[in-house]
DNA sequence: CACCATTGACTGATCAATCAGTCTACGCAA
DNA sequence: TTGCGTAGACTGATTGATCAGTCAATGGTG
């Protein structure tokens, strides 16, 4: 039986392939933009020739939506794993908080690449079902946290609005991140912006802001 | 005194010229992205030939900035007339949302060409210099708003860090209306979510929503 | 030898920018 | 009033550069 082995072994080096080219396709996004990237930029940054671009992803356009589900999957896992890390539903949101205001999921190359998308977004159906579906997805984990706080704390505000909120904020704050100042995004003030935010809502499961200070 | 005259007309009328440029520009902006338009396709929507674009605004870059320029002032104007319609901290706020979402300034076409500009900030300092002032010019109409609403119904959090969140609620809410769903925007449950934000701060200012039911 | 990842020159298309020339409206002089 | 001259708004063919996609040739490995 060696040859599933070599299958097996010829996929991996192929997955392992593809996955460099969409990480050198990223880094060239975030460089140049969508329509910016070339297909002889992601060949350079990758280290190699123009045609293996070609052979492995035969349109520029596969490579994007390629590239944009590697992206979503990475948002996905750390967000994921940082939810799971908590029991209490206040620390889970306090773990998304810090994840999508400060991590290296979250910094200036990826959100970026992720406003690059936004842009091209009314004229690709394919991205606008991936954003769709993982707004749906990021919403139908954070609605039963906002649940669990108002279970404890009741609040007149229904439960999805807030979420959604919350969620609008991260988008807002990340666009704050690129177009404000001239330096860096300034991400505990954003991250205080959240806590107050979920502060306002529910005074008991959230204290005030301890490291940002006006 | 007739040559000051005829300098005035010819004045005005390249100025109009120029300004049915910049809303071809801005039409086909919103149709096919910063770097898909095209100087042939803001010509033909715009009715003239190839070259005159080029005579008015020399090369494509100034176009762009001189359309963000006017997108720009459209808000700001739009924004001073609706906040200077009323006396009450809470009325001004109230007219900003119903600016911000819904309004015929924030419609999908205005949208799309504010994220299309957003798409290139990392890369382009004239467009970041502009959406930092006017952020800056935003939020200094909005703090004092808040401060007022804060002088009758004191709230422990920073007023500052309230009116930022409120400023990027609207940004994330534009970006969720173009990768939300597959139809339109639902403006009113966006109204709904920034009223609850400023509900949750200053629950005796702001009544419970109106227009939007779960 | 057979297979397939890999290379990069080549093609055709597209676009911004240039430029030589046309057209139009106006002022002016007879 | 009529005809002439000029400024500058306006045109679109041309140019040179850039890019996505193709393909025939190469090399390395089992």
């Amino acid at each position: 039986m060696s040859t599933p082995d070599r299958k097996a072994r010829d996929a991996e080096k192929v997955a392992r392939r593809r996955q460099s080219l969409i990480e050198a396709a990223i880094t060239v996004i975030a460089r140049k933009g969508l329509p910016g990237m070339t297909l002889a930029d992601v060949a350079r940054e990758a280290g190699c020739g123009y045609g293996l671009v070609s052979f492995h992803f035969e349109t520029k356009e596969r490579l994007l939506l390629a590239s944009l589900d590697a992206l979503v999957e990475e948002y996905r896992a750390a967000w994921h794993a940082r939810s799971d890390a908590h029991n209490d539903p206040a620390a889970k949101l306090e773990a998304l908080i810090d994840l999508d205001l400060g991590s290296d999921v979250a910094d200036e190359r990826h959100i970026a690449v992720w406003t690059a998308f936004w842009a091209e977004t009314p004229r690709n159906a394919d991205y606008r079902t991936r954003f769709s579906e993982l707004n749906n997805a990021y919403l139908a984990r954070l609605e039963p946290l906002i649940s669990a706080l108002a279970a404890a704390e009741p609040v007149s505000t229904d439960h999805r609005l807030i979420a959604g909120g919350l969620s609008a904020l991260f988008d807002g704050l990340w666009i704050g991140s690129q177009t404000g100042g001239q330096d860096g995004a300034d991400w505990s003030r954003a991250r205080a912006t959240c806590r107050a935010y979920l502060l306002a809502f529910f005074p008991k499961s959230f204290g005030p802001e301890t490291d940002w200070r006006p």
